[in-house]
DNA sequence: GTCTATAAATTGATAGAC
DNA sequence: GTCTATCAATTTATAGAC
């Protein structure tokens, strides 16, 4: 079973430490810790990523570190499941269980970019691994899951007629995510296009041609 | 300056050798050691990957690896120019050149899926690079090169009125090539679609409306 | 062109002081 | 909750025999 992150639920608000050089500062919040961690991990990869480089990321020690997760693994796992609860969570929104498969699959594509923007660092970490461990092997697990999800909405929508029926589903749905999850390598929140202005334009690329 | 990997172009034709085991087998090629590097720094990433590990995927030792490349970066460096000589090449090509933008730009589009398909291990990791050395960085910027030239040919195209003025160029070409790029994640030569039907696929999401 | 042996540095993780 | 000090294992790379 894949390690999991201690006392992310049950951890106090911040207070303050003194540095080695007397220098005051916020003390360490596990949510911060998580948030450094992908980060770096997606920078370096997960086996690049040396305890040192996250201790100095998070501005403590590699001892430190050890006092808020079990070890490295414990990171990588929190943070995948991160991404995965928000993208699960779509699934189970109610515009992507009821109407036109075309609609659902409309409403799916929207929140998909919009889960990238709100949860960025861990789903850009999420589509980084590669299954090198049995913690990146159960979360490429979970995202096939959802992956067929999204698949049988597209085949559905081409058996209504509302999508272009010469190209495979899985094919589409590989290509249309393809794209969705491209947008980790370029995307920073508050600079350049918004959120909406992406999903349309997603949207307008992967569903032209039925677009009023 | 970027290490460059010794005695490629002078390789002679491989020999015979024996293992420890006494068992014979073809002596290494340059060539092979190349392509196994580019495989495994793909699958654990560069930083990921320790000179043991490609010893062992290459059958031989790790001191045998040093008699063929200077060191690690050597092998990761040649492995990106092969990615990166094949995608200008298509740049130079007459039919990216000449003609109407939005014809140049399926030629650039089908022929980066035939380069995909051609040089895929070296594709693959020019696609996991993320500018950690000083090598992996010259080559980010020699892909920042390649897409300039294909953002000139969206636009010139979306300007002949040939492609949807409504979103920007640069979005498109991100969006587009996101698209290609992400087919590295799941294509494998021989398996599945073949080369032409992807290309197909590819131009029909991207260039829709447009086609006949 | 391959190997064994080894060097010097870095790795993930622990012990225990404050 | 942080630190220093340390451990055993692994890392990149070299020396030199065959």
């Amino acid at each position: 079973m894949a390690a999991t992150l201690c006392n992310v639920s049950t951890s106090r608000p911040p207070r303050t430490r003194r540095t080695a050089t007397g220098e005051r500062r916020a003390a360490y919040d596990p949510e911060t810790l998580l948030e450094v961690a992908a980060r770096v991990f997606t920078e370096r990869g997960y086996d690049g990523t040396s305890m040192e480089h996250l201790a100095i990321a998070a501005g403590i020690t590699k001892s430190s570190i050890y006092h808020h997760v079990p070890g490295k693994e414990a990171l990588l796992s929190a943070a995948l499941d991160r991404a995965l609860d928000a993208l699960f969570a779509v699934c189970d929104e109610p515009q992507s269980t009821t109407g036109a498969a075309i609609d659902r699959l409309e409403h799916v594509i929207r929140r998909s970019v919009e889960i990238l923007d709100e949860e960025l660092p861990y789903v850009t970490l999420l589509l980084r691994v590669r299954g090198n461990t049995d913690t990146e092997q159960d979360a490429l697990e979970r995202r096939r899951t959802f992956d067929r999800f999204v698949t049988k909405l597209v085949a559905e929508a081409a058996q209504d007629g509302d999508l272009a029926p010469e190209i495979d589903p899985g094919l589409t749905t590989r290509l249309v995510f393809g794209m969705i999850n491209s947008i980790t390598e370029w995307y920073h929140p508050g600079r350049g296009v918004t959120v909406h202005e992406l999903a349309d334009a997603v949207v307008a690329v992967a569903l032209r041609g039925r677009q009023a």
